[in-house]
Parts: structure tokens; sequence; C-alpha cells
DNA sequence: CGCTAATCTAGAACAAGTTTCAGACTTGAT
DNA sequence: ATCAAGTCTGAAACTTGTTCTAGATTAGCG
């Protein structure tokens, strides 16, 4: 419950050169065992020998295999944030906007189904342990989210349905991961979901101004 | 990929009354177990031993511990449903009664948090081996909804705003289990996604005939 | 440089889910 | 009642996440 705990993570002080590469030779490792395999092809001790660390190094950066795949998580997240700004989607109204940038981000995740199972699984297996490190990937993908509707300052009903999105997005991902709805239905909830921006903000003419 | 498998499962032919008595003694003692500690608490050979059967039976009947935390949840999802059935939702719009009817849910679910842990992670974690029994909960879950809207032959766009519903049932629950989101937080997601049984059909008077 | 604290390593050990096996018990059909 | 097939039991073994330990290495500092 305090602030800050013990000196357990290099993360909390600035990292030297060397721990900066250790952490990224994990992550890289996490992501490509993650593609191979999904969430059960991560194995801890694959993990430390791939990214040439000692199992309790690893265990020093990421304290479970929950932690691993959460920060994989962070780290494509913001990859694709990345991209995603570079192509801003070019629907007329805000609804649009979103559905058109939550189907790429899936068309995204298509690519690496595997990898997609990995990070997703962990993301809802998260226990409160690991909520500091979830709500940062909430928060960034409400901030993608966001970006999509062109909002600077969103009004409380537009986060509300912001929210809604979110839960539905991360839930219609699961479906489709465990096979039980087809890609045409996961894009048939996301766009039904989509309806409610409109909802919660009926009147404004939310098309962007097409530079 | 065949139609069924061997003669691996006892559910595939009729259980004997032993068979039925073992069953419900699982059942029971991991809905225990899950109410004392949640997910962690349930240990598989805890529950073999509470109900008095070998681990090697355990698995006959329940083939991994996501499979068994599955059936708990069909088994509290049918008292739930009988439940909700003896006191329909009192709202004048199917949106408030959904949202009321899920509210009530959730209310049963805050009595025992553990449980309710334990259920919906096994649910969200629950990959592809499981999901005829994960599909067989989202159904029951679609028809108290269906239930409180007061519909027996709703349209294709009533499916979709259910789905999405359903959606962000589990997704919020999940952030309140976790600790990531308050009740009222729940509340508000509840409402806010209800909004989308109006949307899908907006002319509509969707008061039930109150009998 | 030389010291001290922190970090890293290799490897054993532990915990809980899952599998396996030999033998005892039930059940159903004859 | 008896036999065969299927089921249950108890216990050990195996797997993978996690923890622990003792010693080597590194980093920061006087």
């Amino acid at each position: 419950m305090s602030a800050e705990a013990s000196t357990q993570h290099p993360a909390h002080s600035p990292l030297t050169q060397r721990q900066e590469e250790r952490r990224r030779r994990i992550l890289h490792a996490s992501a490509q065992l993650a593609s191979r395999g999904g969430f059960d092809a991560v194995q801890m001790r694959e993990v430390a020998e791939s990214s040439q660390v000692a199992l309790g190094t690893l265990y020093r950066y990421f304290p479970s295999k929950v932690h691993l795949l959460v920060a994989t998580m962070q780290d494509q997240l913001d990859h694709m944030h990345g991209t995603l700004r570079k192509k801003p989607p070019t629907g007329e109204r805000a609804a649009d906007r979103v559905a058109e940038t939550l189907m790429r981000a899936f068309r995204a995740l298509q690519r690496e189904p595997h990898l997609a199972d990995a990070m997703v699984r962990a993301l809802t297996f998260a226990d409160r342990s690991v909520s500091p490190e979830v709500d940062q990937v909430s928060r960034q993908t409400t901030a993608i989210i966001l970006d999509s509707m062109g909002l600077t300052d969103p009004t409380p009903e537009q986060l509300s349905a912001v929210r809604v999105i979110e839960h539905t997005w991360h839930s219609a991902l699961i479906t489709w991961l465990s096979g039980r709805a087809s890609i045409a239905q996961v894009r048939i909830d996301i766009e039904t979901v989509c309806k409610l921006i409109d909802v919660t903000d009926p009147g404004q003419h939310t098309s962007r101004t097409h530079e």
C-alpha cells in the first residue's frame, strides 16, 4: 500500500546501460517465444536462456510471468501507437474512426495470433499485484482511442463510452483468440459498441478538419 | 476434430447415481474452496480430498482446473438464473431492466468476491479446449439478459447489443476483481453500455406489459 | 586502486497442475 | 453367479512457475 517498495526492481532507479540491454533482450525473447506458441510457450526458463540471463535475474526484472507478458504488451502497444499515429483513420464520424483504428489494430494482432494470445491472456489473468502495469496498458489504450477520435478534452460521458469500448475490445479479442468468435463477429461487435460514441454526443459534428 | 472423443468423460454416457453424487461433491468442494481464497485457493489436490475422490478421478470428471471452475460457474449461473426469474426487474425501458438485472447479479457476486474471482478468471483464461463449456456459460448469460429484456425473438441488432453488453459485463467484472475499478465505476459502465439497447431499437416502446 | 553494496549466475529446491500406473472395485451382460 | 470392461484409488512422477542460496561480478565511491 505504501508509495514505493524496496530496492527490488532495477526499474526504480535508472538502469545502467547493461541493465537496459538485459531488459530489452528479455522482452525480445518473450515476444519471440510468445509469437511461436502463445502463453504456454513463454516458459520462464526458456526466456532466461534465450535472453542470456539467469532465472533469478529474470525474476528480478519481472516478478512473474504475467508481469513479463504485460510488460511485453506495453512494449508492443507503444510500437502500435506510433504506427497508428502515422496513418490516422479517415472516417467522417468519430465512431467510424475509432472502429477503423481498432480494426486496424486487430488486423495487426491477427498477424501474430500467438503473441496476441499470450499478451491478452496475461492481461486478463493478472491479479492485483500487476494492477499498476495493467493500468498503464489501459491508459495507453485509452490514449489510442481518444487519439483516433481526435479529442483532447473528452467529456465524462465520452470517457465512459471509451471505457466500454475498451471492455468490448478486450473481451471480443478473447472470444476470438479462444476460437469462439469469428473475425467477422469481432468486427460487428466493435462497430456496434462504437455507436455509443454517437450516443454520448449526438449533436456534435465530430468530423475532423480534414487537413 | 471428430464429433465426440473417446470414452474419457463420464459425462458422455448418463451418469450413475454414485457418479452424480461424486460430481456434486466435487463442484461443492470447488465452490467452497473458491469462496475462501479465489482462484489460487482451488487446488486440485484439496478439491480431490474435500470431495473424497482420488486425484485421478477428479481429472476424469474435469480435465483441468479451468474446466472445473467453468463448470462451477455454470452451476452458479443456473442457480442465479432461477433466482433472478423469481423477481423480474421493474424498469420501464428494456435498458433499465437489463442494467438492473446485471447490477443485481453484481451484488450477488460481491457477497462472494473470492468465488467470483475464481470463476471469472477461469472463464477468461480458458483456452480452446474449454470452448464448449465457455460457450455454454455465454449462452446462459445471454438468456438471462434477453429474459430481463422480455424478448423472445430478438433482432440481429439486439443480439449484437447483448453481445457487447456481455463483453462489458465480463471485462468490467475483471477490472473490479483486480481492484482497478470501483463498484461505482462498474455501475456506470453497465449503465453506459445498456444505452446500446435503446440505440438498436429506438422507436420501439420496450416497456413490458406490467402484468 | 581497494572497499562495500548491489547485482548477477548457476543450480537446487519447492509448489501446484497434470499424467501415469498398478491394483481394487463396480457394473452390465450373459 | 461370473466374466469383461470400465471406473476408482493411492501414490509416484513429471512439468513449469517461483523461491532460495552461495559464490562470482560489477558499480559507485573514497
